[in-house]
DNA sequence: GACTTAATGTTACGCTCTGTAGCGTTATGA
DNA sequence: TCATAACGCTACAGAGCGTAACATTAAGTC
């Protein structure tokens, strides 16, 4: 009954959805099967028609894209890991800290998530970032 | 079949109990009766005992605390909503940006939860907070 | 004390999502 | 023509969530 919201939010993926989707985002450019192998070696062992239901879900929510090579579909990212991790943020800012940015950063002092020097190193690179790619 | 983390994740929140605790955050001390009421002023009517359910796995999950009171179970939350929204935050760094506070800043720009000038204002912000805010 | 009443406790049910996979189908090359 | 390698389609069980009915219990009233 979750809501149905169209831009992605990664909550809304499952552990394996995840794993297959840091998988498409470190290659840039998989099959169902390298995919397959893949986590065979991360000691999670799948039937190739699991990954492709995976896959073809992922794919109906918007995560990735695919195009066919001889016969076999070649899945890539539809947008960064940034970009949706971007936008989840934004979900977590406006339900749990009514839209502040601030409280946000706040909590996340709180919660040990950066502390105090983490955060003088970040303004120091923000300000360093806002010089260097100002377009 | 999510994994069965311990600390909380506002992700494993359904809609009806972000609302929830949405109130008991603003109210910090309510009963099950005053959210219902809340929540019909919401267009959201229900039954106490859906309320009383929803409570009750806000608890179970953590989220919420009870205390009685005249025979009657007093609502707080557990935690402060910053707090919550910083873990949420660290868990999606952790997952999407491989730790990187600064890959997620960069996600932040690119899907427009920041933009740059906010971006500097944020950066004074964090000085100021620096030194006002130093034990 | 019996009764009403206000609270809580217990249990349930249907839906959707996710992990997991089987089985059918279809080109492609030998 | 046949095997093989990809995909397509369908399913199913368990968990989570929204939603609620019904049972129980304590407190005060007459």
């Amino acid at each position: 009954m979750k809501s149905n919201m169209s831009a992605h939010d990664p909550a809304d993926l499952g552990d394996l959805e995840r794993a297959v989707m840091r998988l498409v985002w470190q290659h840039d450019d998989v099959t169902a099967e390298q995919i397959r192998e893949q986590l065979s070696h991360q000691d999670r062992p799948l039937k190739d028609s699991t990954i492709r239901t995976v896959l073809r879900r992922l794919e109906e929510k918007g995560y990735v894209t695919h195009t066919v090579e001889n016969r076999t579909f070649r899945y890539r990212p539809a947008e960064s890991r940034q970009l949706v991790a971007g936008r989840a943020v934004k979900r977590i800012i406006d339900r749990f800290c009514d839209g502040s940015v601030e409280a946000l950063l706040v909590g996340m002092v709180d919660s040990e998530v950066l502390d105090r020097t983490e955060l003088q190193r970040l303004a120091e690179r923000i300000a360093a970032a806002k010089k260097g790619k100002r377009a």
